[in-house]
DNA sequence: CTATTATATGAAGCTTGCGTCACTTTTTAT
DNA sequence: ATAAAAAGTGACGCAAGCTTCATATAATAG
């Protein structure tokens, strides 16, 4: 798959380059896009800003490569988890354990992707959006379709649309890590996955009318 | 409770302010802090760039104003559905289909509002987030507060912490909101409140275990 | 060891946009 | 009607920060 024969020199420019793509991602996630300088990236990742130019074309090309990498890690595992085997509610374990592990593992990212893929960006460049949100809806489609199962298979009751559904666990699991990531010691995020997926799969109604 | 005895230069100051949030939210509500100009604003509102600095210090006072003005409407609108007659279930329904009905009267207000109270703006100011913050969080628990009492009169089971509750139903109406947002005529915001709180009040599962 | 090429640097140029202020227009008071 | 005060204007000063490029340094080849 990858290519084995690099020379000292390009694997010393990709390690420069992933300093270059750590350094901004620390300081985008802290205070974003607009409030972060070429000149601090620079200094944080200690290279002079000429450099950085030489890596990417300009700070909005620095800040997509950023993004697309990032998000393609998640968005990869989160797909993994809901192809993984098991029943229905295996899947949507996985998908919710998944979701907490690779988010806490990389805990400075966790606001990045979700300003991102979800709503609250405000288009800070034009294009990137529509890009990520694409792929961001391969995976609430993936989720649907394991609903959907679901209620095939009678493991769900009927009566709910499957993507509505995936919308819910999405927003859902995203609370909970915003949450966490607010006060990670009052609010931890679940370690057992069921603790968020009750409250969808359990109705919280005591008698049923 | 408010002044009548405005005279009408008074009067016609509150009416040019006005405008010149108006403005400024359309605009704000577009492209996001960063991307908009104060001469756009000025523009946009029929003024001169000068006359915006008579009534707003800089452009971060005016978009303080804004928004403390905007989520004000908003809380009380949300706390006073919270605080409606009915029991527990009703209290629900009349939040979810007041969220649902405010922010479909002031849809340029959904991103801005959202962008503050969640986590993914990026302290576009410093300390607003945290004075915003704080007010939604009392939302938060006057929501959860209903949750509580639902579960001591046992409408709902036990089982789940209240505040968890709170902030999932808040992340559900969000996220349907937005998706109303994105394609108005695919995904509407539900008229029906149930068709959100079911979510969480009908367990998912068809044979409980 | 020297020449040549590739890479790194950071000071400076240039653009953008915030905020000011001298001036004009309108309103109010006499 | 006239003067004084208040309000409105928008061109421009200035600072911030993106990007460039002439120069310095390091790597490679001969």
């Amino acid at each position: 798959m990858k290519e084995k024969t690099l020379s000292r020199r390009e694997r010393e420019k990709i390690r420069q380059r992933k300093e270059m793509l750590a350094a901004a991602l620390e300081l985008f996630s802290e205070k974003g896009f607009h409030n972060v300088t070429m000149h601090e990236i620079a200094e944080r990742s200690e290279f002079a800003t000429g450099t950085l130019y030489k890596f990417f074309k300009n700070k909005e090309a620095l800040y997509k490569s950023l993004l697309y990498e990032q998000t393609d890690r998640f968005d990869k595992a989160l797909t993994k988890a809901l192809e993984g085997p098991g029943d229905e509610i295996e899947k949507l374990r996985a998908y919710v354990e998944a979701k907490g592990r690779i988010f806490s593992e990389n805990i400075s990212m966790i606001r990045l992707y979700f300003a991102e893929t979800q709503g609250a960006s405000f288009n800070i460049l034009a294009g990137l959006d529509a890009k990520l949100r694409r792929k961001h809806d391969q995976i609430l489609d993936r989720l649907a379709r394991v609903f959907e199962a679901g209620m095939e298979k009678k493991i769900f009751r009927e009566g709910c649309d499957p993507f509505y559904l995936a919308i819910t666990l999405d927003s859902i699991t995203k609370a909970f890590l915003l949450l966490w990531l607010e006060n990670p010691d009052r609010h931890p995020y679940p370690q057992d996955p069921d603790q968020i997926l009750d409250i969808i799969l359990k109705g919280l109604v005591s008698h049923p009318i």
